[in-house]
Formats: structure tokens, C-alpha cells, sequence
DNA sequence: ACCTCACATAGATAGTCGTCTATATGATCA
DNA sequence: TGATCATATAGACGACTATCTATGTGAGGT
């Protein structure tokens, strides 16, 4: 995973409405009209960001019958936490946040 | 740190310019003029990009003479870490990626 | 005092984003 | 077949973003 796939999750995740999604997702599946009930937004505006979601490759989303299940990736989101994980703020070990 | 806190820092990684300059950063303090030169933008650009890192509180600066150095917020780091880190596929443990 | 260097600010512009309404698609059920 | 439900797509709109050029600021050096 390069820096622009990185930058494109963080795209997806820097609207507030999308991270609270993966956050939900990160309890476990869940389907497209229980997260429309979570959040005042309307149902297109949830399609578009679900749409950002799988596009980034955080998200994907499986067809049972009317409904649309979503579920968090687990290679890319191993890799994004790898990638974010990995970072420190001094250069030397002895780091708190490391 | 809350959702909206965390969505600000996503904001501001993602740009593959400002996650650059991250990476640069978690090996250790740069100084403006140093990163310039690692892009091909302007100094008005870089300058902006290093506002949008400042504001979200991940980067911090100090000023030394002419210069400005710039370094990461230990306590935002580690604390945006925790919650990438903490976010997982799947609800019960035995999951690779937590 | 003047010039130079590092950086910040102002203002403009083209492009992107989040949201909406309206409408289409496709599955289920009476 | 026709109605209903879950979801996707199209198109519009106001707000925001990344970038640039031009200019301001403030510290050092000659």
C-alpha cells in the first residue's frame, strides 16, 4: 500500500458521518437502512458515501435479497493500521507513542 | 478525542502531499526549507499544507532564527493512533487484523 | 541602511465535496 | 401484475480545497 492509497482511506474517513460508519462497521456488519437510521442524512447521501467507503477499499458490501450488507475489509484496514501504527513522533526508540 | 477531532486529522492526511510530510516527520524534526525541497510545489503551497497540519494538532512548530522547524504532536499522534488501532473487522477476537 | 533569506498572508481560480430532490432499478409480496 | 421496500444514479448547488502569483514580515549578514 502506497502513500496515495493511504491518503485516499483518509480521504474516506475525513468526513465525520463516514467515520462513524466504520466505527459502526468495527462492531460488526451491518446493513444499509439500520446505518440510514443512525444519521439525519438522507438515504442517497448514505449510498454516496458507502460508494466512497468500497471505493477506497475500507468497506465492502454483499447483496442478500432487497438489502445491502456492509463490512470493514481486513487486508486493507490490517494495512491502513500498519501504515498509521507505524508512525512516531521522535526518531530515536524510548517514544511514549510508539 | 472525538469523532470530529479524528475526521480532522484524517483531513489533513488526505493529502498525499501533507502524508508525506508526516512520514517525513516521524523521522525526526524538519525544518520548512528541507521540506520544500522534497516537492515540487511552491512555498506559499507548502506553507498552507503546513497550516492544515498545525491546526488539526498534529504537527507542531518552533521558530529558531529565519527558520521554521516543525515536529509531531506526540499526545495527537498517539492518540489518533489508538483509534485507528482500535477499530477491527470483525466483532469477536480471534481477528487477524486486531 | 540595505539586501537576502525563510516564511506567512492575500486574493484568484479551477476543481472537488457533501448534500439535496427526482428518478431508476431490482427484489419481495399480495 | 401492481404495490412496496431497499438501494443506486443523475443532476444541481453552495461550500470548501489545492494551487498559484504577488506581496508582506521579520531575522541575519555585509
Amino acid at each position: 500500500m502506497n502513500t496515495i492509497d493511504v491518503a485516499l482511506i483518509c480521504k474516506a474517513l475525513s468526513d465525520s458521518n463516514r467515520l462513524q460508519i466504520v466505527q459502526m462497521l468495527s462492531d460488526g456488519e451491518k446493513c444499509g437502512c439500520m446505518l440510514l437510521e443512525q444519521f439525519e442524512i438522507t438515504q442517497p447521501t448514505l449510498s454516496h458515501h458507502m460508494k466512497v467507503l468500497c471505493e477506497c477499499g475500507l468497506v465492502e458490501s454483499r447483496k442478500e435479497g432487497k438489502w445491502s450488507h456492509y463490512f470493514l475489509n481486513c487486508d486493507t484496514l490490517k494495512t491502513f493500521k500498519e501504515f498509521i501504527g507505524g508512525l512516531s513522533c521522535c526518531k530515536e526508540g524510548r517514544c511514549e507513542c510508539k
